[in-house]
DNA sequence: AATACAAGGTTTGTATACTAAATTGCAGAC
DNA sequence: GTCTGCAATTTAGTATACAAACCTTGTATT
């Protein structure tokens, strides 16, 4: 159900903390592992983890705080499944963030220009190299990596969780992405920000957004409910009987 | 989310939940009534609250990850006390997000004017009646509440959380801000919003928090941690030990 | 054959008990 | 008289126990 421990993203600590569960959990999310919907048994992530409930429970509590899981009462505990609304809000919340941040940076620092040029450089060896998950993380964490690299924590906090949100709203609303457009633009954007020329970078990273906020399918979600998950795994070629409008 | 209008701690409901709790902290620390550094103890909240210390536990957990209290191992948990670099980035955030929402923002509904203008004139009248408390709470509330009319909920969110860590950054390294300007200040926000004028609601947004930032006064914090404060306290002519620079 | 009802099991919600660590106060030694 | 070490206390950290709610499923009734 949650990530498997071995070849982990941190190292496995003997001692499992609140911080290393969360952590955890976001990094599954972030890698595609956990998908919008999926169930979070305490019980089960205190086995997982030979915790008690307790801890499981604690982390839980705070990646509510941070909109990835919520709670049916009495039910358990879910990955968020976003609304379609909510998938628009969140590229618009990016659309916000991160022209702005460019528009800010001055001429960032020789040191986190390198670190940008490396990343994708890394983005591009994945993509060739065809790791899908490894993939969508990096491509992820460029935004996360760029936020970094401008110097702000909160901002960078801030991406982070927005990040992990279009991870999910991916999943459920995308179909997959041109990894290799992605990885362009983010080159472009790293190269106006080395010319210091913090208007285009701005308007590339606007432009990049909107790219990725345009692929936006209402349709694609495939499974809203359990019900729809077993028609869609058990009778595929069923058209889903929709509940909003009659029809198209 | 939105400030309670109604003085004071809202109506104590009968049943208290975690959400209570920490919508309780929030405020207080929204109105002021909780500074930067206060302790909270888990045994005191619950024998306030008249629930076990479980409850409280959860509440200042989900308070965590949003940044507000921060757990001093086998101590207690305390109000954080943002740094002055923190202060700074929480500023900086905040020109990043606000100016970036209105520029995003197409000439707001009627519906959302119509409350932007009543809020500015609730702070007008808030500072002819002079209550510090609430005046502080709706000049910080209508950051919130513009997000809130421009319809996007994660922005919302941010900026409920940038609004307390604005009121604890400015308990620690402001003096009382003029309220007037500040209010000025909305109101023609608000105008250049009714115009249709993005462009210039942006710039005005911008000045506005270039303005609040400048009020940040490194030497007003008087306790950086504990031994800051005695030495404040007790030898007050002492300069503080410079942590990053040997001197100005 | 379909529906209503009831019993059982599973899962979260909350409180309590216990553990470990850090502080504080006190006593004894130098 | 001052300093050092030990013990008592307070506090969060963690686990466990119990209760309440919900879902499932089996059974009887219409």
């Amino acid at each position: 159900m949650a990530a498997d421990p071995s070849a982990g993203p941190p190292a496995d600590p003997a001692v499992i903390t609140k911080a290393n569960i969360a952590q955890r959990v976001v990094d599954s999310i972030l890698a595609r592992r956990l998908r919008p919907g999926e169930r979070l048994g305490e019980q089960d992530l205190a086995d997982l983890f030979g915790v008690s409930r307790t801890l499981v429970r604690e982390a839980l509590m705070q990646l509510q705080a941070r909109g990835f899981v919520e709670v049916r009462s009495r039910l358990g505990w879910y990955v968020v499944e976003p609304s379609f609304e909510e998938a628009r809000e969140t590229y618009a919340a990016r659309r916000v963030i991160e022209p702005g941040m460019l528009r800010d940076a001055g001429k960032p620092l020789q040191a986190a220009l390198r670190r940008l040029r490396q990343h994708v450089a890394d983005e591009r060896k994945a993509i060739a190299d065809s790791d899908a998950a490894t993939r969508s993380v990096l491509l992820a964490d460029f935004h996360v990596c760029l936020a970094d690299c401008l110097g702000n924590r909160f901002l960078t906090a801030m991406m982070v969780d927005l990040s992990a949100r279009t991870t999910l709203v991916s999943a459920l609303y995308q179909s997959a992405t041109e990894a290799q457009d992605s990885n362009e633009d983010h080159a472009a954007i790293v190269a106006a920000l080395a010319d210091g020329d913090g208007a285009r970078a701005e308007q590339l990273m606007r432009d990049h957004i909107d790219a990725l906020a345009a692929r936006l399918d209402e349709t694609l979600n495939p499974a809203a409910s359990p019900q729809d998950r077993l028609r869609d795994a058990l009778v595929p070629g069923t058209a889903a009987p929709r509940r909003r409008k009659p029809a198209g």
